[in-house]
DNA sequence: GGAATCATTGGAAGCGCTTCCAGCTATTCC
DNA sequence: GGAATAGCTGGAAGCGCTTCCAATGATTCC
């Protein structure tokens, strides 16, 4: 049997309270006692029994990320940064995935009642609005990633800011038909894209046509951020009959799916048709897409960071994190590489 | 407050004993008292205290997954296979990502000791003798995979095989000098797809030139999977006096790096140079990559379902499952697609 | 010198569950 | 009818820790 801390109480003729002292270094304890504790706890290789612990402190010392069915690229960025500071803590990531929005209720609840974490990180999801005000009410820590809610901490991009950029970008280079391929309006971020994505045309004087915004709905279980969701409404661009020559797409996974389109077309890019991502995931280095860059690592780290210290301070304010975005320019524009914002 | 067992059974009028029953589905319950049961946890909106069961019956219904530092697209998807799979078993998944290989020894102690989880998953790691002999003797779950070890459950691919599946196809095309850039030989699958590239080259009556082997080390602290090392590996090629004019690559990311390094020297692929990668991850397909398909979904699927089985059974002989590959011919080779193994 | 204070320490109680054993009632068997 | 048996149920003990309170000895202060 591994040994308790009774064992080790035993072994170095203390008490059992004084053992709990040393581990969890608490101050009023006698520099020799310590010493000796801690060298039988060495000897005997004694480690502290995480549920126990948790079951005296009520606290785990886990935190959930939890997220929509694998986003991929963009969360593997993500998790990098979160990953860092979380270990740095000693805090353990515990992953949930979850596939049907609608699901993620029941994991807040199960997650929240059976306390089997301390804190969550809600990526790329909302929060309905029964179970926000329960959380709100019980106190628990929570951080939103990649969406915004009033009423908790918030950290995602100046979406808004991005599509302006992306767009615009696409107007420079001379373009005057510019579509936009965007996710489901569900998604926040989907949706300031889109108001992003207007108010550039507005601004450049360009009209805004329906028939050039298409929305990713193969599949209304996701929200659209997706390879396939990007390459059928490619597709669907194609079959119109006057096509833009430029389109400002709302994710860098949507615009490798609309690129396998283009190809399929035997079309070429930038020539046939300019396009901008967004997001700047690895991917698109490799595909050499010019897109919008969200420093995810950054995010991550706040996001954790964040977490942590809600989960160890409680009570403060609402954080609102908005990070600033910006235009990397590769080949899939048209643009001359380092012209950026000319 | 949250409500207890002790809540439930007052308010149904019954002992703590007989709602642990009810919530465990245990089979001596009359139909009557569990009706009643349900009926008030429902009410109270009970669940029981994650903690405080895994305290009472020593265990704790996770699973880690210890992985080197990102790994990333290889690692996503081998996480769906296993995700769907822990997720049906309702059990939770812990992540640990270890940066440094000699630390995997610290963060495997303290997950047994602490028992945190009730397994572990090892991906892409090597475990210690001493702590192999350790986990052995407690008879810890713990399942490998991307890797080998005589004594424990081991979840691989046929590298040997899809390395010469590699080379053959490079020289079925015409080419006599084929080079292969490898990772670290310390990771057992690039020692292993070493000998199948030896074979092949072997097989087809072609020597094997030192030179044209370039094993990725610009860091040596990570195995060499990963693309800044497939970059420099390539300039390397590309420095020899006569290079060769066909690579195959140990994996889809270092082919990425090279790739990449091919561009910067105005290469073009697969006229100039022909390359083959290893795992047939997402990105392969974005980049056209030939190379070679390992059936990441289905071995994560199968790494956890062994896990679970391990947790729940105990006793079981050592599963040692080395999965098939085949060749995925897109364009990076110079073939026809449709034309593998002709 | 004795009272008051301080620095340490021991260990009981309690965290919320599971499980085992004993007890109770109803049923079955001679 | 009484004993034996079966079917449920209650709740104490125990899982391994933290924490609080009381106790001890050492030190300081008049």
């Amino acid at each position: 049997m591994k040994p308790t801390i009774y064992d080790v109480a035993r072994k170095a003729g203390v008490g059992i309270g004084t053992v709990s002292r040393v581990i969890n270094s608490s101050p009023q304890i006698s520099e020799k006692t310590k010493t000796r504790v801690l060298q039988v706890i060495r000897e005997l290789n004694y480690q502290p029994h995480a549920m126990a612990r948790g079951l005296a402190r009520n606290r785990t010392h886990m935190v959930a990320i939890i997220l929509p069915t694998f986003t991929g690229y963009f969360f593997i960025e993500l998790l990098r940064g979160i990953q860092q500071v979380i270990t740095r803590h000693q805090y353990d990531i515990v992953l949930y995935n979850v596939d049907d929005p609608k699901r993620i209720d029941v994991f807040l609840k199960r997650t929240l009642r059976e306390r089997r974490v301390d804190g969550v990180l809600l990526v790329s999801m909302s929060i309905s609005k029964a179970y926000r005000e329960k959380y709100q009410h019980a106190r628990f820590p929570i951080v939103l990633v990649d969406n915004f809610h009033e009423e908790l901490d918030s950290i995602y991009v100046e979406n808004e800011e991005g599509a302006y950029l992306a767009t615009s970008h696409l107007i420079k280079q001379g373009h005057t038909r510019v579509g936009m391929i965007d996710a489901q309006l569900q998604s926040r971020p989907a949706k300031i894209r889109l108001q992003g994505y207007k108010k550039a045309l507005r601004d450049h004087h360009l009209p805004f046509y329906e028939k050039y915004l298409v929305i990713s709905d193969s599949d209304t279980d996701k929200d659209g951020f997706n390879r396939q969701a990007g390459y059928e409404a490619m597709k669907q661009i194609l079959m119109l009959k006057n096509p833009p020559t430029a389109v400002f797409i709302s994710s860098d996974v949507q615009a490798a799916g609309a690129i396998r389109a283009l190809q399929e077309a035997d079309l070429k890019i930038p020539d046939d048709m300019a396009i901008v991502g967004f997001d700047d995931i690895e991917l698109a280095q490799y595909l050499g897409l010019t897109t919008i860059h969200q420093p995810l690592y950054e995010m991550g780290r706040l996001a954790a960071q964040r977490l942590i210290d809600r989960i160890n301070q409680g009570q403060l304010d609402r954080l609102d994190k908005r990070f600033s975005t910006h235009l990397v320019i590769r080949d899939s524009c048209g643009a001359k590489a380092g012209s950026a914002g000319s």
